[in-house]
DNA sequence: AGCCAGGGTCTAA
DNA sequence: TTAGACCATGGC
């Protein structure tokens, strides 16, 4: 079996370096919560005049029901609306600087996230690592099933997360781009029906016996 | 026309 | 502690 480092240098050489998300925190944290449970497509759909303006002070400006209707395209817009205030609030304990909030401890900011409403465990890496670019291994269902086809087996998500952040570099370029690669050849080739004519892992896949 | 998105929360057992 | 229902829209 590869091990862990070996997939990512064959992830690298396969699909390049990723492209990382926006440099603004504040905008990083927004699309996280809109991307949930949707297509990146949907989030581009995002409204325009959010889009222009999105400022902490400008989304606590709008009504819950305003923040909804400019975020619909995006779906669950109640339940994101309600997540997006809340994080806005925390950030605003912050004075909106990602720097006061990059020298926190990561273990307290990942508390501080978790606790509010809507935002779970796979968010809350999303945001340390591509907002504040602190180290947090973020897990999600492309990392479980990516994982499984490879021949690993887990008990749960933490568990993952606490292999691949034991087995890694403390690195949180590292560990962003391993999550985006992932993303990538699960989005190109590991979908449903896998496309493995020309995969880097047809080799040592489970999915291969099924899909030749 | 009907399925699916690959998240998070709440509830029931 | 875990499994399943539920949220809502857009794309295929």
């Amino acid at each position: 079996m590869l091990t862990i480092q070996e997939v990512y240098d064959e992830l690298l050489q396969s699909y390049g370096k990723p492209q990382w998300w926006a440099d603004n925190p504040y905008q990083v944290m927004v699309e996280a919560v809109l991307v949930q449970h949707t297509t990146w497509s949907s989030v581009k759909k995002m409204r325009p005049s959010l889009k222009d303006k999105l400022s902490p002070v400008y989304v606590q400006s709008l009504q819950q029901e305003a923040l909804e209707e400019l975020i619909r395209p995006c779906g669950f817009q109640k339940a994101k609306a309600r997540a997006i205030q809340a994080l806005t609030g925390w950030f605003m304990q912050y004075g909106c600087d990602g720097t006061a909030v990059r020298i926190q401890p990561l273990e307290q900011l990942r508390a501080e996230l978790l606790a509010l409403h809507g935002i779970g465990a796979e968010t809350a890496d999303v945001i340390l690592v591509y907002a504040f670019r602190l180290p947090s291994f973020i897990v999600d269902a492309y990392t479980r099933n990516f994982l499984k086809r490879l021949g690993f087996s887990f008990a749960s998500d933490a568990e993952i997360k606490g292999f691949f952040e034991g087995t890694l570099h403390k690195d949180t370029e590292l560990y962003g781009n391993y999550h985006w690669l992932i993303l990538k050849h699960c989005i190109s080739r590991c979908k449903k029906t896998p496309v493995c004519g020309d995969c880097p892992f047809a080799s040592q896949c489970a999915a291969v016996a099924i899909h030749p």
